[in-house]
DNA sequence: CATATACCGTGTCTCACGGACACAGTTATT
DNA sequence: AATAACTGTGTCCGTGAGACACGGTATATG
């Protein structure tokens, strides 16, 4: 399941075609986005580990084989749920790319934070879904005459997109009162008695902790990020 | 499997203890290293799905369930291929913080890339093996005395890895003459006869195009993050 | 030196999950 | 009315993770 090379035609398929026309056959009782629906939740309740087809099925109210009618696997299935979960890109355009960018990013990590478990669903070779190009193309609509060239536009989204991506994951792991606690203890414990082979954490941590420690992973790789395009679409516009 | 809520204490022991004095039964025939280099070579070769219990216990010559005398389960097993898989990080220490992060970031990249199910396997919640952290310190290190606060020498670490590992992981599934070159042709099948609708990715692509697309979305997102945070520096110089 | 104690590797079993396949029922086409 | 295509279902199999009890082995204790 986790190789399999025949598809992305498939998958493309399965994501853009809207409806084929008018069939022979009994009508289907689901739709697509139902079972992707059924699948998202699950995943948002019980983790990606916790989506099976048993479990979508008897969501949706059908058996486990009944599926397959809809989706030619589990792979696929989680690239539908990774499509409607995300959904469309807000539309802002405000105006200024700075301003428009900040906001899609920070809607890009609200939706992750939102799904956590679209974070491991994002890796590997994919094909993107509708509302994952949607997302791409208001990102670089952003950059729209700034001078940057196409290829660089592209790239400053994937890097946004990469940001929030995985810092809201570090964001996830670290927030909350759940067990990740426990996380952080186990880390601290780790460096207690090892100051000598990790200085600069060690001190760094120690500051982290006496101002009270958030993580602001996310903003501080945003501003770094927005700050380091400025420059760059600055230095175009001079020459 | 996925869902083991306890054992964060039992993994960081498993991680960080070098090894217990001398016990009383028959003496162990393999190590965690070995073990865990065996799981890291079937990764390489076949992928982070391909590695089995099986597998990893056939390649160091003994049973399936002797490897749970060594380890507690599979997800343990991973983390530790990661841990020997990424390996120490570099002390170059050029004396000069952009130089040292510049080669940190790009060393980071290459062993991603060498290992390239290392990145599905740093999602989720984790407990930092010895090498990670050693990566981290060096980070840090290389930013002591620029005048940041730990928690930002931290993010800064924090982007700056999550930048070669999201965009290390695009490259490995843009390039190579593999099946990979599909998934682009499909996804330009798919840009086509849409171009009304995501015309800035119409635009930025056919451009790309014809200036030979290449992927430099890692080198773009450094060079980005590291101008953000001499700027910041430098602010923070200034007072 | 003898014995008990802990520990090592193995074989067998169970369970969960993904997926193949054949079958019966349903509906649009001819 | 007959046919062809499509839908949902039940049954089966392969694979992989992990539980558990057993026999063998080396160290500590008397």
């Amino acid at each position: 399941m986790a190789a399999k090379q025949t598809g992305h035609a498939a998958l493309a398929a399965l994501l853009w075609e809207p409806q084929a026309g008018p069939r022979r056959g009994p009508r289907p009782t689901l739709t697509l986005e139902a079972i992707a629906r059924a699948g998202v939740a699950a995943a948002d309740a019980d983790g990606l580990g916790a989506v099976t087809m048993q479990r979508v099925a008897e969501a949706v109210g059908v058996t486990k084989m009944a599926l397959y009618r809809y989706v030619p696997g589990k792979d696929e299935l989680v690239a539908l749920m990774l499509d409607v979960g995300i959904g469309p890109a807000p539309h802002p355009a405000s105006g200024h790319w700075r301003a428009d960018l900040e906001a899609w990013s920070r809607a890009l990590a609200a939706r992750f934070q939102r799904h956590p478990w679209a974070m491991a669903a994002t890796i590997g070779t994919r094909v993107m879904g509708p509302n994952e190009l949607d997302w791409l193309e208001r990102a670089v609509a952003a950059l729209d005459g700034t001078g940057l060239t196409g290829a660089e536009a592209i790239d400053a989204a994937a890097v946004l997109a990469g940001n929030a991506r995985a810092m809201t994951e570090q964001a996830a792991a670290a927030g909350g009162a759940g067990p990740e606690d426990a996380l952080a203890a186990v880390l601290a414990g780790l460096l207690r008695g090892r100051e000598d082979r990790f200085p600069a954490i060690g001190a760094a941590f120690a500051e982290t902790v006496r101002d009270g420690g958030r993580d602001e992973a996310f903003e501080f790789g945003l501003q770094r990020l927005l700050d380091g395009i400025e420059a760059l679409i600055a230095k175009r516009r001079k020459g």
